[in-house]
RNA sequence: GCCGCUGUAGCUCAGUUGGUUAGAGCGCUUGAUUGUGGAUCAAGAGGUCCCUCGUUCGAAUCGAGGCAGCGGUACCA
């Protein structure tokens, strides 16, 4: 058991949470980012983008302090002792752009915006601490036409970016409904003694999806015992208050009008309520005057999402298709987008009511799920051309052959590296190089290259046995006269193109 | 936060009732092949057995506490 002499090593780890991004998902997330800006663009959307942390009280974040640190955001001080925090959405951004903008900006200001996010939560499979999301908000208009819009401009993008029509869902619901129904079981949405049940209750439907009805019921009640065997205490309603609210929540019919006519049974005359039930029935008629059946956007009364933050229509861009993980265990993606109504936002700014809606597309979760169902081709199928040096003091002639390459808009390289001729090609391997080039003093003298195409090369491989065999066959390497050069990579990179 | 599971080589893992120098496969490096990726063969590098304390003649193995990872659940304005 002797000591060890080393001296320990710095380990070399990433944050929990944080990710590395490799070149082939960089390719295919800027094809996505640039599928969606289209769609956005084409409705109009000006672009915007605001700095990754704000002064934290600019985000609604109460102060990190001794009891609750960095709850849900991550935050530090500056030199004056500010707190500041990273943003954990785009819209608590943009609230304050608009507030700060105000005069200057049209009315209603619509605006894009892409960026990471960051958020302090336990990361879960699918779920990190910091991801990319591509929102569209209009801020000053307070008619729901600007809602249907919404759901409309997050059903086109899914569709641009090779989501079939049937494999998502836009799902929909109003706060104002959600509200009336509570009010019609005694609780008063908006009396601060029940704010606790409320969301409680809110919560727990928002999980219909999830868990089922039986789920809901026991949250509802008194509490529900998860698989670990966790306990999660329950709303504590009588079971006169549950049975209109799992009515309520299952009130989804076929069709976008009859679960309009269930649920408006179930709000009962309720003020509020009917307010709600009103609007989406506008809602409803945009939609459908656009071409926007229910199989695109559908109402869904189990819809909830976060909370006192929206405040009318809420949205939830789903994907319905089955995908399977490494395992082959089925996976749900859940959610991919969501958005909603929220009137107050500015507000706290302003001091003036100004109403908002917007709809916030996952960009992160919906390149995995994309990948998952092969949906996303790798833009930059291979690497680049690799010059091999054969010889290091013609290495002048080499990055001539290069240069000629890139001339010609072929992507090439001269090996930078130390290896020798086997070395060099196990590294064009690993690049997924198409073909490499070598001109030894045999070639120089003839005035000729060799170009080898690595692909075919693979192919071939398989049939040979013997190493002799291989080395001197030299597989699918051929000369060619020193000016022939680009028309022969030309030609082995139309050999494999598709 | 709460509940459960797991920590041994870069990766996936084995490691007997507690016993001397801790193993395998894959990967990596080098060579067989001084002008060629693959296959084959050979050699080599690579370890704080998560950490600390305890029990013991002796701990990767047993006990306690911690830490980390994974999964579930909650939270996510």
């Amino acid at each position: 058991m002797g000591k060890n002499k080393k001296p320990p090593r710095l380990k070399a780890r990433l944050p929990k949470g944080l990710r590395d991004i490799d070149a082939s998902e960089i390719r295919a997330r800027d094809a996505m980012l640039r599928a969606i800006r289209d769609v956005y663009e084409s409705y109009g959307f000006e672009p915007l983008d605001t700095p990754a942390f704000e002064y934290t009280d600019a985000l609604g974040k109460f102060l990190p302090d001794q009891d609750r640190p960095n709850e849900g955001v991550f935050s530090f001080q500056d030199e004056d002792e500010q707190w500041l925090s990273l943003r954990y959405d785009l819209t608590a951004p943009l609230a304050r752009h608009v507030a700060e903008n105000y005069e200057a900006l049209p009315k209603p200001f619509r605006r894009y915006q892409t960026g990471s996010v960051w958020r302090n939560e336990k990361p879960g499979p699918g779920r990190f601490r910091e991801f990319i999301q591509f929102d569209a908000d209009t801020v000053g208009a307070s008619s729901v036409a600007a809602d249907a819009e919404m759901c409309m401009l997050a059903a086109d993008a899914l569709e641009a970016l090779g989501v079939k029509r049937g494999d998502y869902v836009i799902r929909v619901n109003n706060r104002k409904v959600l509200d009336g129904v509570l009010s019609s079981i005694g609780i008063d949405p908006h009396a601060d003694e029940q704010l606790g049940t409320r969301l409680t209750i809110l919560r727990a439907l928002d999980k219909y999806e999830r868990l089922g009805s039986d789920g809901v019921k026991l949250l509802l009640g008194d509490g529900r015992k998860d698989e670990s065997g966790d306990f999660t205490k329950g709303a504590g309603l009588t079971s006169h208050q549950t049975e209109p609210l799992m009515k309520f929540v299952m009130a989804q019919e076929q069709g976008r009008d009859s679960t309009l006519g269930s649920m408006e049974g179930l709000v009962q005359g309720n003020e509020i309520g009917q307010q709600g039930i009103d609007e989406l029935r506008s809602m409803d008629a945009v939609l459908t005057a656009s071409g926007c059946e229910d199989d695109r956007v559908a109402f869904d009364p189990s819809i909830v999402r976060g909370l006192d933050y929206y405040t009318g229509p809420v949205f939830e861009a789903e994907l319905t298709f089955e995908v399977k993980d490494e395992k082959g265990r089925p996976v749900r993606f859940g959610s991919v987008g969501g958005g909603g109504r929220y009137d107050g936002l500015v507000a706290r700014f302003k001091g003036q009511p100004v109403p908002a809606t917007g709809f916030s597309i996952g960009v992160s979760r919906l390149y995995t799920a994309l990948t998952a169902l092969g949906q996303l081709k790798d833009a930059e199928p291979f690497g680049p051309v690799v010059v091999s040096v054969f010889d290091k003091a013609a290495i002048a002639d080499y990055q001539a052959l290069v240069t000629r390459l890139r001339d010609a808009d072929i992507r090439a390289e001269l090996y930078l590296g130390n290896g020798k001729m086997g070395q060099q090609f196990k590294y064009a391997d690993q690049r997924g190089a198409p073909c490499v080039v070598i001109q030894g003093p045999d070639e120089k003298e003839r005035g000729e290259v060799q170009v080898k195409d690595l692909i075919e090369g693979a192919k071939a491989a398989q049939s040979v046995a013997s190493n002799e065999e291989w080395r001197s066959e030299r597989p699918a390497q051929f000369a060619v006269s020193e000016d022939k050069l680009v028309e022969a990579v030309r030609e082995v990179l139309a050999r494999h193109r598709d």
